[in-house]
DNA sequence: GGTCGTACTCCGCTTACGTCA
DNA sequence: ATTGACGTAAGCGGAGTACGA
């Protein structure tokens, strides 16, 4: 009697897993590989080297250089790829694509008295806030957002006030107290921030604001200085806000990609984790019908492997007397050593020396 | 060519604020 | 009205890289 059960050799299967992970198929390590190798992929994948590419296709001007520095961490994600980015409509101009993005706002605040063409502007202080027109406006769109961004805006009152007026932040929240502190905790590295003359607070970016940096985002996660630009001026942002709007996306995407991977990883777990409960029973009962049943050894054995290369099945029947198994579970070594000395003829059923993709599983054969 | 200082950008961590249930 | 959880804008520090002196 002889029970081939070829697990298949564990790198070669291992390979055949990264291969097909690369693929976009991330399939659990399937039962019929049957090596049990745990691909955790952590290679390049896919989708980032895609973006990256088209990154680099936008960036042929000057900044080529400095937007390519910092992309090896992220062309080091894992290769369970999810897209995370969300599927944010973005009110674009339908008349002409060759326009920039408009939005609403932005033709609000020119038409609404806000002067010197520009629409809402979170960054700037208004010299009067007219909190009427405000919320008449957001009543169109009910939006959290915007009404965030109108107190937002009395909030830059206070502010513009030597950070004093507390009596006038309309929020009522109960930080007051740490306005003067956020005033002193200005980074010297935002020079910016004191354009105005007094240092910011934290702010809400508006819907559309988000929106539409959730749009360029999709294009490319990372800006060069020339895009940055861009950006912050089409959306009345300072530049500083719109590199900080990024960083912290790359870094919402990489949690959510995280979470998402360490799922995968758990369903691997557990299904090779049944996986080997199952051949463990398998096994067992094979051993049990062994033990029942000595007349089975006197019949050819049977042996079912599986090349772990392609994965074709062969069958191959043979004597008991003249054969070994191939191997029982895991390692060449393992039967190297169990059949050093013994002069025995080892059998595989595949003719790897005719075929060089496919590779040996025992050394002890060459 | 090697070294140093500076500027810039990124990331990770953290804080603080706004929103909502 | 209060409160805790959550999302997120922003600050801070460290690291890496480019560049000029």
């Amino acid at each position: 009697m002889e029970l081939g059960l070829s697990l298949g050799d564990a790198s070669k299967t291992f390979g055949t897993f990264m291969e097909k992970s690369n693929d976009h198929h991330h399939h659990h390590v399937t039962s019929k590989s049957l090596g049990f190798c745990m691909g955790l992929s952590i290679g390049p994948n896919v989708n980032n080297t895609k973006e990256t590419d088209q990154q680099d296709e936008d960036h042929d001007d000057d900044d080529d250089e400095k937007s390519k520095k910092h992309k090896s961490p992220e062309a080091e994600a894992p290769i369970v790829q999810l897209d995370l980015l969300p599927n944010t409509p973005v009110q674009r101009n339908p008349s002409s694509s060759a326009q920039p993005l408009t939005f609403p706002w932005v033709q609000m605040g020119g038409g609404g008295g806000g002067g010197g063409g520009g629409g809402f502007d979170v960054n700037k202080f208004p010299l009067v806030v007219d909190h009427q027109a405000e919320t008449d406006q957001d009543g169109a769109s009910s939006s959290p957002n915007n009404s965030a961004a109108s107190s937002f805006q009395t909030d830059f009152c206070i502010y513009n006030n030597n950070n004093n007026k507390r009596d006038f932040d309309s929020s009522g929240s109960g930080a007051l107290g740490n306005h003067d502190l956020e005033g002193e905790r200005a980074s010297s590295r935002n020079s910016d921030d004191d354009e105005n003359g007094c240092t910011r607070k934290k702010l809400r970016l508006s819907k559309d604001q988000s929106a539409f940096l959730e749009e360029s985002f999709k294009e490319h996660n990372t800006l060069n200085p020339k895009q940055k630009l861009a950006l912050a001026k089409q959306l009345n942002l300072r530049p500083r806000q719109v590199e900080v709007w990024f960083q912290n996306r790359r870094a919402r995407t990489k949690l959510k990609q995280t979470e998402v991977d360490c799922e995968y990883l758990k369903r691997c777990c557990e299904t090779l984790t049944e996986e080997n409960r199952r051949l463990h029973k398998e096994l067992q009962e094979l051993r049990a019908l062994k033990s029942s049943n000595p007349f089975y050894m006197q019949l050819p054995a049977t042996t079912l492997t599986m090349c772990p290369s392609c994965e074709r099945v062969a069958t191959t029947t043979t004597t008991a007397t003249t054969t070994n198994p191939p191997a029982t579970t895991t390692s060449a070594a393992t039967d190297q050593t169990s059949n050093k000395g013994s002069g025995r003829p080892r059998f595989y059923p595949f003719s790897h020396t005719q075929n060089r993709g496919h590779q040996s599983t025992s050394t002890s054969e060459k």
